[in-house]
Parts: C-alpha cells; structure tokens; sequence
DNA sequence: TATTGTTATACTCTATAACTATA
DNA sequence: TATAGTTATAGAGTATAACAATA
C-alpha cells in the first residue's frame, strides 16, 4: 500500500495476506469506477433493477431475501425508485403482497443502464485476460457459497 | 441467487456475470463472518489497528489517505479506538501532526485480533485450495491497481 | 398464529466546508 | 500560502421493534 500522496510506503503488516482486505480494495476500486461511468444509481441500486427487469411482479420481501435487507428496509428503497418513476408496486393475488414491476420509463432506464454496465464492466477487467476474469468470477462464487 | 426463505429461484438476469456484483457477494460473506467470529471491532477498524501496529507513529493524514478515507473522517474514527484506550496521539516532530501508536492494551488487543483473524481467514478459505486463494489473491489484486 | 408491508427510530460510515495552528 | 488536524453538519445505507391488514 501506497501512501497515495508523498508515496510513503506503508507498512501492511498482517493485512497483506487476508482476503476481506483484498476484497475490499478490489471493490472500493469497482464501485469507484461503477459510480464515475454508470452514475445515476448505485450498484446495489441497479442491482436491484435488474432483478426486478428479470423477475416481474417479484414481491418486496422476496427481492429483500435475494440481497439480503430488511423488509423494513426495502421499503424505503421502493419508495424511492417509484418516486422517479422507475418502478411501480402492484396488488398481488395473495393482498398482503405487492408486486414490482418496471414501468416503462423504467425499462428505459434499465436498457441504458446495461449498455453502461457493459462498457463499465470491459473497463474494469481490461486488466484481466478473458480467462483470468473467468477464473476470479468462479473463486469469488466459491467464496461466497456458504 | 436462491430466495433463502421460500427457496423460489430468482433469475440474475444481467447481474449474474458482474465482477462487482460477485465482488459484494463475496465481501458480505467473509464481512459477515468476520463479525460473527472475530467481533468487538470492524474489519476496517481492524485494519486500521494492524496498520498502526507495522506502522508505529504514522500521521492521522498518512493512514487516512493508506485506507482512503478523508482526514475529517479520520478524526471520529481515532478519537473512538483513542476512547477505547487502544492507541494514542502523540505529538509529532513537526508540530502540526499527531502520530498514531498502540498502548499496552491495544498491543494486547491486536495480538489476540491476529490470532482470531488467522482462524477466520482459514475459515472463509477453507473451500477453496491453497493455490486457489494465491490465485484469487493475486487476481484481486491485479483488479484493485489503478 | 404467521406473514407482508409499513412506520418510527436510531446507528454506522462517510463526505464537504469552514476553522486553527502550524509550517 | 499550504498543510494537519479539527468541528459542524449532512447524507447514504442499514437495522430493530411495534403495528395493521391479510392469510
């Protein structure tokens, strides 16, 4: 690690070698470039877009299990992308439950968005061979298999 | 992606081969063993601590920018682990710095912090080989280079 | 009774802008 | 003028607990 502004190298120590510290610089570094070429949303955000784009009617609590939230806390995420007109929830047949859909505005938003993610993702592997990123795709979903 | 309570498979769509999307799977889940297993203090936080540790008597403003977070920020963060009698400021040569450096009981604190990391890192690897985790480590990073 | 969405509330982590003391 | 640490403030992002409607 680089002192980033006199270039004092400091000492890593025990952080060398552990994967939590690898894996967050990796992503701090992902996110960084996510938020300056895709903007607009977040990842988690987008992240969630596309599942509601490939899983219409998708209920709130559902979608809360598949990224691990809250209930309580996917309802002001909801809220938020239907006040820009992004989603909208509909009465499901059980009525406790609302179903996402993307509204049309929002399929738009989600087109761009993929061709945005796109270039964003050839950027930040362009670093990587094609078999290197194939590689680090599959360790990373073994690390993350509990 | 597999809806954890009701087992409903919910496609990925375009999400399925992002590297950052596989990147915050795989932090979430050593994220969330790490505080299950090492606990009292945040991987950052713990980070923070072994930097100091290798690097006894960094600036506040030198380890900010080694972990990327800004000086103000800093501040909060030092005065917190300061409170918990873990490290100290110490007045620097020039006169405007302040040096970070462990107390007794934060020497204490991190030696039984290294021992615990140790098996929460074999636990985290433990699916994948030894040479798998040098590769992973390795691709890692290579991603995080700027 | 159990589940879904909801509200109210609070906590963690981080940033920006303006200040102070030194250099 | 520039830099290191500081303060005040604000904004994401998330969680817990209690509640109403529905099953």
């Amino acid at each position: 690690m680089l002192d980033a502004k006199t270039n004092d190298p400091l000492e890593l120590g025990a952080l060398a070698g552990l994967l939590g510290y690898r894996l967050r610089l990796a992503q701090q570094a992902v996110f960084r470039d996510f938020a300056a070429s895709v903007g607009e949303v977040s990842p988690g955000r987008a992240g969630m877009l596309l599942l509601v784009e490939a899983n219409p009617g998708v209920t709130q609590g559902s979608l809360a299990r598949a990224v691990r939230l809250e209930r309580s806390t996917m309802v002001g995420v909801i809220d938020a992308l239907e006040a820009r007109g992004l989603i909208e929830r509909r009465r499901g047949a059980d009525r406790r439950t609302k179903g996402l859909w993307l509204t049309r505005p929002g399929r738009a938003f989600v087109a761009r968005l993929k061709r945005r993610i796109d270039s964003h993702e050839r950027r930040v592997a362009s670093h990587l061979s094609v078999l290197e990123r194939e590689q680090l795709l599959g360790l990373l979903a073994k690390l993350a298999a509990r």
